[in-house]
DNA sequence: ATGGACCCTGTAGCTGCTACAGGGTCAATC
DNA sequence: GATTGACCCTGTAGCAGCTACAGGGTCCAT
């Protein structure tokens, strides 16, 4: 039988995550308690790799972590309809959406604003007129 | 002589700023010390206003609180070229277009996931098998 | 004098970590 | 057997940029 344990900081190696993370995930919840050594260092089992790899990976996809929380929540129950899952993911698809919608809007102005400056003094700077209103 | 003051809550409603927020500014030294009424209420003046208005306005534009000190700064001293001014604009658009890129990469994913999901069980949700690696 | 709208200070909460301080453990080396 | 050094432990505080109280005071109209 395969009962190796890593600890923390084997774990944090494999799943690129720091070891102040690994406990942060684990005081919120996110992460199960571990089993303890005789010398009270927390010794993790492969269930505990997975489900630190699943939280990255969902992270890395730019959900919160009550978002990656949910998802393992439902990703727990494999026989039900993925329905939640895709409602999910889409909520989020839209959030990003709404996301890159505002910041293109703010590089154009950013953009607008720089190629307005004509290099000369701040008193007639168009970045800074944008910024003060009666000038 | 135009002497007319504002309370906090005019100035809020002027700028579209939170009473807390204005507070806030205050206490982290973005907005200076107004004068005060006989029972201690802030008393703003013109300049109040429009400063926070310049707060506001490079906040709108993505500006991070530090951001705005500097450029705040600059715009005191109007004979100075703007040359920083330019650099502090600059480094935020390039900012803006990091994130932007790797929104859009985030979006390519989310969206690639969501469009292979068959709508069956969880145990075969494409979006969970992107979370969940060996399954 | 009473009500309601406004104001005050101070503190704690939010997200998602990160960075200590001040200690304990473990394996290897001298 | 003592010492190093890498690792681990808990607990707390900090970051940005607010926001939300609690527990009071003020001002003005009725």
């Amino acid at each position: 039988m395969t009962n190796e344990t890593f600890s923390i900081g084997e774990l944090a190696r494999a799943t690129g995550t720091k070891v102040e993370t690994i406990r942060y995930y684990e005081r919120i919840g996110l992460l199960p308690l571990p089993a303890r050594t005789g010398g009270n260092y927390r010794a993790y089992a492969r269930p505990h790799l997975e489900r630190l790899g699943f939280i990255r990976r969902g992270r890395d996809l730019g959900f919160s972590l009550d978002g990656v929380r949910e998802l393992l929540r439902l990703s727990d129950d494999r026989d039900r309809p993925c329905t939640e899952v895709d409602r999910i993911a889409r909520a989020h698809l839209a959030q990003v959406e709404r996301k890159l919608a505002d910041l293109t809007m703010l590089r154009g102005e950013l953009r607008q604003r720089i190629d307005q400056c004509r290099h000369g003094t701040v008193a007639d700077c168009r970045i800074i007129e944008a910024l003060a209103p009666h000038a």
